[in-house]
DNA sequence: CCGCGGCATCGACGGGTGTCGATGTTGACG
DNA sequence: CGTCAACATCGACACCCGTCGATGCCGCGG
């Protein structure tokens, strides 16, 4: 646990090298397994489609416990984890805590995989 | 292991949902997880990008375990997972086994991550 | 035919991870 | 001020995963 102190936004900083162009070096590898290993969980990836489906593109934890069909805190440790990776955003309004996506966030990633340059 | 006794090819069955447009349902987050899983560690992305960048698209494994600095039946098992994630392929020539990227594969998995560019 | 080199598999070990219930914390509301 | 609701954190458990050395299998060359 807590293998990470600060929030590091790994999804804007791993973005850098287009996987297929050249040899990853080991630092580079690491910081986009980072990220991919927060999206590599089911739970993980239907939480983040359902804040991105959700009305205003945000969403509260009430509102996606029993969609995925897990526990209150599975869900804010899921969402703690893609907030970590710099994938997800929390902002507390009052009692709630809202999540929402990180504005070109999945598109680094995805452009990390495939090769960028068209 | 060997969750899959056929060989699926998650990385071509997994793009279909692109992930921000709609909930994923259980079964398509799971095929992605698996596919994300294989891609999420820092040793089969530092394998992928050699195996991208060698000579003819292909590498045999006796010229990835020093890059890696992996033992040789570690980087053999890596390439596995890769292989069953349908993101590399392996055919044997003589003694040697080649592995060489499946045409596609990340970018379908880039593609299930952002929205559908096309 | 026999040895050798390349590779896959096996068994084992240590660390990481997902999940839960219980509990603490914080803000809203009567 | 007391209570309740929403959320985070904690402790614990089972399970998966990355890694290694040792070993087995399979072609090739002598």
């Amino acid at each position: 646990m807590s293998t990470t102190a600060a929030p590091v936004r790994d999804a804007a900083t791993c973005c850098a090298a287009p996987l297929t162009a050249a040899p990853l070096d080991a630092d580079e590898a690491a910081r986009l397994a980072h990220v991919l290993k927060a999206l590599a969980d089911p739970a993980r990836l239907r939480l983040l489609s359902l804040v991105a489906a959700a009305d205003g593109a945000e969403a509260c934890v009430c509102d996606l416990t029993e969609p995925v069909g897990l526990s209150q805190p599975t869900v804010s440790h899921h969402l703690k984890t893609l907030v970590d990776a710099g994938l997800l955003t929390r902002e507390r309004r009052g009692s709630w805590a809202f999540y929402a996506l990180v504005p070109g966030a999945l598109d680094a990633v995805a452009g990390a995989l495939q090769h960028p340059g068209r």
